[in-house]
DNA sequence: TAGTCATGCAGGTCATAGCCTGCATAATGT
DNA sequence: ACATTATGCAGGCTATGACCTGCATGACTA
């Protein structure tokens, strides 16, 4: 999967941006500390960080039988470069153009 | 849904952010435009276009029987606002961070 | 060494996303 | 008026995603 993509697919799911939240917020947790206060069972939770890690959004690091989540920020990064940013610089006029557009509508 | 999450939602498929590239490439393009080259259905993209409009990242206009689609840049800004700079804040720190995570790592 | 704790692995269910085909409708051109 | 063009609407198929339960494993701890 192209790595673009992994990371928007990723970044999809409202509970695995709360995941990546809570790591901003205090990096390192493991499993059992991110599933806590979360609706669902362990086992989901752990699926998703799985996918969280296939975008490379999260590294893990084993600590005897602990399971580590280190953020990476990088990649939401690379999607601010490489996408968002591109956009951006084609934003006030797009944005002029289209507020034209709703004032020729409201005609 | 909320509005952060159909924003994302609606980005995490890799045809829907294309024909978003396309129309900032060239703004107010039909549906029929919109359709050529693409490996599918025109049912298939109108589909994908309902879900960028429901995402309030385009914009629709009929001029007779064409169907005209318009960016709408604010919301891909919004997510970058409210998103992408809180996490941009913290992320050298958290590069710093996540590189001496590698480095001890690799000792 | 025996128990418990943190986690993985396998599989099954259910809803939804993405795609299609077929037919309907309304605007345009001849 | 009729054919053509641009689109919508309805329904069905299939793959996948999100969730669960049940059991297995390997690491600490008493």
């Amino acid at each position: 999967m192209k790595d673009t993509d992994s990371v928007f697919k990723a970044l999809a799911d409202p509970h695995r941006r709360e995941l990546l939240d809570r790591l901003y917020e205090s990096n390192g947790q493991t499993l059992g500390e991110l599933c806590e206060g979360l609706p669902m069972a362990r086992q989901s939770v752990s699926q998703h960080l799985d996918v969280l890690e296939a975008a490379n959004l999260i590294a893990i690091e084993w600590r005897g039988r602990e399971k580590l989540h280190y953020v990476n920020p990088v990649p939401i990064h690379e999607i601010y470069e490489r996408w968002i940013r591109k956009h951006e610089a084609q934003r006030l006029a797009a944005l002029h153009e289209f507020k034209t557009k709703l004032e020729r509508g409201r005609k």
